[in-house]
DNA sequence: TTGAAAGCGCTACCAA
DNA sequence: TTGGTAGCGCTTTCAA
């Protein structure tokens, strides 16, 4: 509080001035005010100043769970790219339902973060409009919209899941089933990659033999890889290697396999996709994906941080990490190459 | 806005009070207010609303390491459990590291949160006071202080440690290593834990072994595990048990161990802490203390709300959570009982 | 039931 | 370099 303008004989303006640095205040009563500041441990209402300055200072981020480890990884590494700026993160989850995503946008719009990011689990783009209205800039992450020009930092999922199916075919695997993820464009795109992947297979085409589910955040996808894998087991000629969506969806398979008396890899094969952090400890260590979830929790932070600084809006920027394969082995069976 | 006044010919202060539900405003005004608020979709400006009740609707929430599923776990149940009146949670990691962490609370505290939640890396009881000054109430989560009467929500560390070890006894180890943890609560009432199982065990006192790690954020204990396994894999007589400090630690070890040679549970049993939610799922599925994280997030939040909806401060309070032991093939020999 | 006045704690703008 | 005046968008008296 600005008594402690008053205990100096200055104005509150002149306070207000010191602690920020601005420009036209001599060094001495800058020095003085500081001291004072300090002495009373005295810190400045951020938001009384949001209130004026239209700026919080805070991001507001929406993931679909967070207890998923992609996610994690996203939420951690941006917060860390934009706490040096003194900017906080606001967290929330839409447990992947679009409805309470809605009002988790509307909730941090309320707020009035400086900027929204979101991995989003809405199936039409009239939220974004919504935001748009509200002149916040917003930056999607790893999911994205096709008739969208908005602000996009993830990964090239048609190459991951191209990567990922070549892979299985490279060694040795025919029947190759997808596990496949929701209508997003996460589990479009690496659908489409896993397609290219068979019609171009070496030894002529491949037969295409996908497997839905339903992802539910609860349980970021292991059940409902373990009940996938029981159906595709009890068929008379199961798959002789398998592409999961997802890590989390790869570790339940991996273990409805395991318990009815399959080797991994050597009667199937499995990859998962995004190498979340523990995939390599895994009953089998398995193969994956690697999409560089660190860095794009920095990569959007820095952009982030970009557009919030430039008041004026910029053009939409897409930045694309590539996708590696990690190999280990749950897919390594030495038959071919 | 409120232009919305001028346009229904009301003044700002009936507006406000109809979308607050304020109680003396005719039925009338109220429908007509929301119906418009509706069609232009007004969302009060919540800084400023903060500004003159100084509430934020916002708890801060501080983590060594949001990437650690434990408290990933403790985000999204504080999270779900605040949600539902409207609060939203600002998570910022500390990163293991005592001073970053004090700048965060600074932050938080700057940003007038209602409750700081933290589970802090702290050594000294300062940064409370700071907090206590400001009158933010706050609570500790996981890790408390010997010296400091406030609100606790965890687990009971000696219990833990009691049950792993002893657990450890009955499957018939006699070397048994304890990988202690941070010289925290946590690490503290672990490793009491251990002692006291040691020396009340069955068949007369065991001897104590301790190897100490210095846990950093970046890899969770991981690495930590690793080496430390290697010491003592170096050994003449390598340990047949090792309790771990929590589950990445285990993880750590776990790999080491198989690296190795040695059989998990046949040569050397593991245990570690904490039921993270694939430690069900690694190379060898992990016996671990289950410390319901879900839980302590749920009662954070409950807890938080009911001492910021009271305005008057509340007596410190505990809730302390009964940990469970999950047995699984880790450390199952079957060699006794 | 409604609204005028005052002000939350701070910063922008301009004059001194 | 300093400070008075205004006002951010709301809510809180309290009087009409």
């Amino acid at each position: 509080m600005k008594d402690i303008a008053w205990e100096l004989g200055l104005s509150v303006v002149t306070v207000s001035k010191a602690l920020r640095n601005h420009g036209d205040i001599s060094e001495a009563t800058r020095k003085r005010v500081m001291r004072r500041i300090e002495e009373v441990g005295y810190r400045p209402n951020l938001t009384a100043r949001a209130l004026i300055t239209g700026r919080t200072y805070t991001m507001g981020l929406i993931v679909p769970d967070l207890l998923h480890a992609f996610f994690a990884q996203i939420a951690k590494a941006l917060s860390r790219a934009v706490r040096q700026k003194n900017y906080g993160v606001l967290i929330t989850s839409s447990e992947e339902d679009p409805e309470l995503e809605r009002q988790e946008i509307a909730q941090l719009l309320a707020r009035r973060v400086d900027a929204i990011l979101i991995a989003s689990a809405q199936w039409s783009v009239e939220s974004f409009r919504r935001i748009e209205e509200q002149n916040t800039p917003y930056i999607l992450i790893d999911r994205h919209f096709a008739g969208l020009a908005a602000n996009f930092v993830g990964s090239d999922d048609v190459a991951a899941g191209r990567m990922a199916t070549e892979h299985l075919i490279s060694q040795g695997c025919r029947r190759i089933v997808h596990i496949r993820g929701p209508q997003l464009s996460t589990g479009l795109g690496r659908l489409e990659g896993y397609r290219l992947a068979l019609s171009s297979a070496a030894g002529g085409p491949l037969p295409e033999d996908v497997m839905p589910v339903g992802l539910s955040a609860d349980d970021r996808g292991e059940a409902d890889g373990y009940e996938a894998a029981q159906k595709l087991l009890d068929r008379a000629a199961p798959p002789d290697g398998i592409f999961c969506f997802n890590d989390p969806v790869a570790t339940g398979v991996m273990q409805a396999v395991l318990e009815r008396g399959f080797r991994i890899p050597e009667d199937i094969a499995i990859v998962g996709c995004g190498n979340v952090l523990y995939s390599g400890h895994l009953r089998v260590p398995l193969t994956t994906i690697d999409q560089d979830s660190a860095a794009i929790g920095a990569e959007a932070g820095s952009l982030a941080l970009s557009m919030v600084e430039s008041r004026k809006p910029l053009p939409p920027e897409s930045r694309i990490t590539k996708p590696k394969l990690v190999v280990r082995a749950s897919s390594l069976k030495g038959t071919k190459k």
